[in-house]
DNA sequence: TCCAATGTTTCGCC
DNA sequence: GGGCGAAACATTGG
């Protein structure tokens, strides 16, 4: 039994004593999968979620079962018709079982070659759920420059970085838990590489992805066609 | 007090 | 209409 509130705009009248079949994730939403329909709900920068506990302000989105319930606040809503697997691939969704490094690398090959590989991975339909840090942790991890072209990345280092994001999305997952990300972090917000503790490069707005990248310009090669034929 | 930040969508202008 | 950039949303910590 559900009943939906919450003062966001989308239209939750079909959300009443239905039973709520499932809840999964996609990249960085949360899917609440009803029979014929599914919600996604996306907190953005600020948004959170609290379970059978309240802010002082209106939640954004709420879900009641009874006396408990689940409280979004500052989140992003949408009903979708069908089932999530209608709608999203589960071979881009970098902590299901379902993500297939050789899949993306071959999307990344045919139809992504001209861009940059730190452009891409912030391509929620190819990565889903990469975020800046990690995106810029995952480059420093595999030793890629940002603004290197994917067509001239060797396919054994794509498949290494795409390893890369598959561990260290798991262990941002936990290191979020006790709230140390940034702390853990080897060159997102800081100064100095941890290696050879030579000044980083900080570059805004590089490439489409306009967020802030740090690069260490000696531990990450840069990967791009030097003669044009 | 002000700015920047784990993100995405929408608007306005070529 | 595509591509691009700015603005919008709204909270929190430094």
């Amino acid at each position: 039994m559900t009943e939906a509130s919450g003062y966001g705009e989308m239209d939750k009248s079909r959300i009443v004593n239905i039973k709520l079949e499932d809840i999964d994730t996609y990249g960085k939403n949360f899917l609440f999968v009803f029979k014929d329909f599914f919600v996604t709900v996306h907190l953005g920068l600020f948004g959170r979620m609290l379970v059978n506990k309240r802010k002082k302000v209106n939640a954004s989105f709420a879900l009641h079962f009874g006396a408990d319930e689940i409280n979004f606040y500052i989140a992003k809503t949408k009903l979708i018709e069908g089932k999530p697997r209608d709608h999203f691939n589960y071979k881009t969704d970098i902590l299901k079982p379902e993500f297939d490094p050789q899949f993306i690398i071959n999307e990344l090959q045919t139809n992504h070659a001209n861009e940059t590989i730190g452009d891409v991975l912030m391509d929620q339909t190819l990565f889903a759920g990469v975020g800046n840090i990690i995106r810029v942790e995952v480059m420093y991890h595999a030793k890629i420059h940002p603004a290197s072209i994917v067509k001239d990345i060797p396919e054994k280092k794509l498949v290494f970085l795409l390893k890369m994001v598959v561990d260290y999305a798991e262990e941002f997952l936990n290191r979020i838990k006790t709230d140390d990300v940034k702390e853990k972090a080897l060159i997102y917000g800081k100064k100095i590489c941890p290696k050879d503790k030579s000044e980083l490069v900080v570059i805004d707005k590089m490439g489409k992805v306009k967020r802030k990248t740090y690069i260490c310009p000696k531990c990450q090669k840069l990967y791009a066609e030097k003669n044009p034929a």
